[in-house]
DNA sequence: GATGTGATGTTGACATTGTCACCATTCACT
DNA sequence: AGTGAATGGTGACAATGTCAACATCACATC
């Protein structure tokens, strides 16, 4: 439970909504997940929670700054279903599912917003969180891992392309995943 | 040679621009890569070429439009860097060092724009073309060959990751890709 | 050669948006 | 009680995507 500053949440009206900046964030992410990271507007979501346009302005200096908590939101939903999965595959299809999804959330965690501006440390931090996790599963605690690296590479490479439409369907992660062979080979 | 429709090109100011299609293609380029995909304005693009804000509205019924217009000339750049690589290390290094020198245009060529709206069936035509060559150097002509699946996901997931700043720089291409081992193993 | 027609550019306007400056309310602490 | 920091609201501004209406030009048809 997040600490409430009245007793009575029912209360009709307040000046101070008590929890707007979360309250943003969950408003937001069904708004993103259907308008896309690019068209999402922080006055639309606003409207939404039924306060002033430029209430999230006392919550998030900038709208990047906003969409960076939408990430770290995101990494901490990945983190969470991450955590319990059982063995490398599950992690994996785990992964891409959460992924396709939650299209536009995934989008907008891996958009250069992260690696560019917005002080942020709390997406940094929860980045980081997530991957560590999925590190566990690729069995080792090394983030530069080149086997790491090549399977994290793989499952993104795969969700994204998939998020774009750009896989037919009937093709699983499995089978994409079991035939690298060639590739190893052909590198001599 | 593009048919212009008068003689003398250094003409100080015609009404009618006679390329402006194009023109507004190449200028929006660099503007692109500088802005990156999701603040590029239409405007500014008209702005650059001595155009009216509402002279683009003639070629492009949309500003989505426009984008696809460009993630076609991307793709056609890329088509054209990969068909004479002559190996898969070459060609695969040749995509992510596409995708790593023109960070937002590959971004651009990959956005969900791409899959949902747009009429433009010069974007499929592109992209189908530039993945076709890409498949010549997977050795396979079947666009739905798991093994060709796995190495585009990987080179895919790599450049992207390595745009977003996630993969330290050191860690080349090849030593990701050679490792997969694991990942075979471990999937049974 | 006159004409008119469609393609291409321009101008003006409008709603929406991100964001700034300033005002209002409330809570915590003296 | 009173003061100041959070937090929320109002008004304003420039920029943007896009629509409607108008201007100009190349060119085919008489």
């Amino acid at each position: 439970m997040v600490t409430m500053s009245t007793s009575h949440p029912e209360s009709p009206k307040k000046y101070h909504h008590g929890n707007l900046r979360d309250t943003l964030i969950t408003a937001a992410l069904p708004i993103l997940e259907s308008h896309g990271p690019d068209k999402i507007s922080l006055r639309e979501v606003a409207r939404t929670v039924n306060v002033s346009p430029n209430a999230p302005y006392k919550h998030f200096p900038t709208k990047e700054d906003f969409l960076a908590a939408l990430a770290s939101k995101g990494f901490q939903q990945l983190e969470m279903l991450l955590a319990p999965a059982k063995n490398l595959s599950a992690g994996c299809e785990t992964y891409i599912t959460f992924a396709v999804h939650n299209p536009h959330l995934y989008q907008l965690m891996f958009s250069p917003i992260l690696a560019t501006n917005c002080e942020s440390s709390e997406l940094e931090q929860a980045s980081t969180a997530a991957y560590k996790t999925l590190l566990k599963h690729f069995n080792t605690h090394n983030p530069n891992d080149p086997r790491a690296l090549h399977a994290w590479a793989l499952i993104h490479g795969i969700a994204t392309l998939r998020i774009n439409g750009l896989l037919s369907h009937p093709v699983p992660f499995e089978q994409i995943a079991k035939a690298p062979l060639f590739m190893t080979d052909q590198l001599k």
